[in-house]
DNA sequence: TTACAATTCTTGTAGATGCAAGTATTGCGA
DNA sequence: TCGCAATACTTGCATCTACAAGAATTGTAA
């Protein structure tokens, strides 16, 4: 028998509803594993980039994690407030400030990739190790990623 | 040379980054697309569900969708209120009730398949049928869903 | 039957989020 | 150089969300 386009058909194989899904089941398990470094999983992304790259406003912050103006500005008040950054004058303009992390957000931040790590691989738990990589290429090119 | 290990790496080949970066903006674009036939993104899943297979109760509503408990509570008053569905007695216990969609509910969930398929497409424009039926598989691997 | 646990649903509250409006500064065309 | 638009950031507010606690009902075991 030919298979019916039930609701339930089309919710499981719709790519936005598995996305939503797994969304809020990483966040949980985010939330959850950050504990354990008392980082706040608000704070954490803007923290990962720096580490990598700080100096830079809150503008080229934000518009490299995908998050609005607004967004940013308040995770990096949370950061200056747990002491992990600061604000520093942006000699070019009055307007903008750069941040830099404190040595207290660079020791924080080493402690991140282990933490995402194992949850990436909690989530992915019944995927082969080729299935992974397939799945994020894939991802990466709906989100417009070009992998280098 | 060989790839360095920056967090820009490792942010943009996390799964879970990718996740949720496309939950964002999958987001966005749903209540966009949701506001032409007036429908609260709130409600919009549970609208599509109750479609589909009407008559249970609020637990089982959510079940099926992942849904916390509190969370169904107040989409369903949402429903109501609405005018999308209401709430029946459940003969066989009176803790619990059975959610019903209305007319007006039946016919507004038969305009939103036509909005997923959009918004999917839209997301997804990037890659070929082949890879989005590859990722989706994937996803459903990964979400602990057994394609049928 | 009685007491206690489990089920089903609701709600109070604190904190998060999104939008739009606001402030300050800078760039730029007339 | 004057005025207006753009940039960079912040904030007020309404709404949403998560968590935990509460209320009503039902199941169960002694």
């Amino acid at each position: 028998m030919t298979q019916i386009k039930s609701t339930k058909h089309i919710r499981e194989g719709s790519f936005g509803f598995l996305i939503q899904t797994l969304a809020r089941d990483i966040d949980a398990k985010m939330k959850l594993a950050l504990k354990e470094v008392d980082v706040d999983v608000k704070i954490f992304a803007n923290l990962m980039l720096l580490a990598d790259e700080d100096g830079i406003n809150q503008r080229s912050l934000g518009e490299k994690l995908n998050f609005p103006e607004y967004f940013t500005s308040r995770n990096v008040d949370a950061l200056v407030e747990a002491g992990f950054a600061e604000r520093r004058p942006d000699p070019n303009s009055r307007r903008s400030f750069l941040i830099y992390l404190t040595e207290a957000g660079r020791q924080k931040a080493s402690e991140l990739p282990r933490i995402v790590k194992r949850v990436n691989d909690d989530v992915l738990a019944d995927l082969t190790t080729a299935e992974r990589q397939r799945v994020v290429k894939l991802l990466q090119k709906a989100a417009g990623i070009r992998p280098e």
